[in-house]
DNA sequence: CTGTTAGCGCTTTCAT
DNA sequence: ATGAAAGCGCTAACAG
């Protein structure tokens, strides 16, 4: 017996799994419904337009064949997509995480479609990934800020979609804008500075994007009216904002100028570095040093002392970015405020609460 | 002249931009190069197959009419996309963060672009973002673990892409995986704490995702072959994590059971929270309570005393992760370790040790 | 190196 | 309420 041939022998040869799944089309979909394909498609898109027993039946068959629509082909049928693109500069801090977690509260219930792209702070990448999205024909686009490339502002002008620049303030947006002012925030913090008499403030920030650089100016030129200011007592690095940073940089600062009484760090992250730091030497805060961050995240409030910290509106601006871009593009004809600013506010906090300020002379 | 800053509200209307730009396709460039469309096709997408003095003609071509590609038309036609769909629960915590660098770090580069989608930790909005991924034929999916729902499961399964699961580990994932054991980490931490000597070891826990419930298990278990476990020391709640919600949950576990002599914590955000309310309480760490945590992020090194944690390779997970897909997109048939298990490292600090462990004794 | 032809899978428009 | 026809803008395949 035994002429035992090949047969026998399975080979569990795993296809490729982008072989897979022959494309089940609107046209099959439609031969096992036994109707035309353009049922299925409003089946699928506008219920109420069919009749309930054929619908049943086509939803049936998408099931049983496990039919997926072909957003490309929709899209280029149509013209028209549901996705709003964002771009943020980074996710690695939690402020825009916050601001996302805003545009995604408001885009619920919304037939609408978030997608994220992060540039990573290279105004390069920005570039590229908006012409990404753009040739994706969103239905619109939520970008950070001012400081795009000329490219790709030229891009921006000439979309085909309503698009929100968010965080920052500026006359001529390209379109709908949500922001606050970066320098007025920074005044605001300096001017605390100097209520709370420290006389020898300092500066330090971390990954310096034009929004911080606006921070730094503001600081500056409140500190110069004073005639408190001292380039020396500046400390940025290109490097990324962390709580490590913060250490490191107050190091540096207080090498070149140990008499700093003050520091305005250009986030949170940078003053709890601070703070760790300055409580590892054994320098009181607020009295020897007073810190104050900026964006008041969520951790600022809970260390001993807290934080003074100036609180942006993340989440506001999130959500109304996205309300805004809605009702923009379903009420284009409707009057929109597309220019809106919002305000920060100064979060006092123990590390800028002296116990008897004026007990600190000047020099 | 000198007004101080006020903020002026600008009712600036606009014109519904939506109406720009009637569309220039690669026929109407074309024609003002004086060539084929798909000449123009080429010269973008193949710059060699084209001729140096045509190319730089429609490449002018195309700046000046302002040309953008229709994706839609593209994918439609060639039915493949550059694209990767990136799944992500949460973008608050720097844990997915971490893990989008690598990916973002090994996507530059690659002619490929990763697209980001934050479901929450909402399965129900997890499966429609695969679907909407699926929809848009993507090159390929990273998804984060194996806890979808059973449609997103099927959805998965049939999609006509490559699919790579992370962060966690299983005996058979859909397609490609590269994780680690969530188990096995909070067996190690659990194990850290008995060997440290403390012997009324408590658990917190926000946001118990299935992950986080398999460190629970993990931990419980150790503790119960150890005889020293307590449900009551076992404090979680479904909200989100924080700092905030640390310094909340470690006071309701001392109010039900204040002997409590360590923690470990679901997350580092937790075990902060737990540090900072026990300086404020005046309680000795890690002498009196020993605090472990989970993730090793980036401030637990900083705080007085540095937090114990179990240090995850997030960064690596990431960036390994899209480069199995890319290996397995490009070169299906080439032989692939499609299973991988990575090593997460528990970080001894300041936390849990103490000076002299065994002057403790148990009850 | 460049062009011609023929769709990709869907939706729009116009009938019925 | 349902269907037929006609593309949307691009690229693959095959010439030349």
């Amino acid at each position: 017996m035994s002429s035992q041939t090949s047969y026998y022998v399975y080979f569990t040869y795993m296809e490729p799994r982008s072989l897979k799944n022959k494309n089940t089309t609107l046209d099959d979909v439609a031969r096992a419904a036994d109707v035309s394909a353009i049922t299925v498609s409003r089946a699928i898109r506008k219920p109420q337009m069919v009749s309930a027993k054929v619908r049943e039946r086509v939803l049936a068959a998408i099931d049983r064949l496990g039919y997926v629509p072909d957003a490309a082909a929709s899209t280029l049928a149509s013209k028209r997509t549901d996705m709003i693109g964002f771009l943020v500069p980074s996710l690695t801090n939690n402020v825009f995480a916050d601001v996302l977690r805003g545009v995604y509260d408001a885009c619920d219930s919304t037939p609408y479609n978030v997608q994220i792209a992060n540039f990573r702070y290279s105004p390069l990448d920005e570039e590229r990934m908006i012409r990404t999205f753009l040739r994706q024909k969103p239905a619109g686009l939520i970008v950070t800020g001012f400081d795009q490339t000329t490219e790709a502002k030229a891009l921006l002008e000439a979309a085909d979609c309503r698009i929100v620049q968010i965080m920052d303030s500026q006359d001529d947006p390209v379109d709908l804008m949500i922001g606050f002012s970066h320098y007025t925030s920074a005044v605001d913090a300096a001017r605390h500075l100097i209520k709370q008499e420290y006389r020898r403030p300092g500066f330090i920030g971390a990954r310096m994007d034009p929004r911080a650089q606006r921070r730094l100016t503001g600081f500056t030129d409140v500190m110069k009216e004073a005639g408190l200011f001292d380039p020396r007592r500046v400390v940025t690095t290109p490097a990324a904002s962390s709580i490590g940073m913060g250490t490191q940089l107050f190091a540096d600062l207080i090498a070149k100028k140990p008499d700093t009484d003050a520091i305005f760090c250009n986030n949170d992250d940078l003053a709890a570095g601070v703070l760790l730091e300055a409580q590892r030497r054994n320098i009181d805060v607020p009295e020897q040093l007073g810190i104050c961050g900026f964006n008041d995240l969520e951790f600022s409030a809970h260390f001993n002392p807290g934080l003074t910290s100036v609180a942006t509106p993340r989440y506001e601006t999130g959500h109304r970015a996205f309300e805004m871009l809605q009702q923009a593009i379903e009420s284009p004809d409707d009057q929109l405020d597309g220019k809106i600013n919002l305000s920060v506010r100064l979060v006092e906090r123990g590390s800028t609460q002296r116990e008897n300020s004026s007990s600190f002379d000047r020099d």
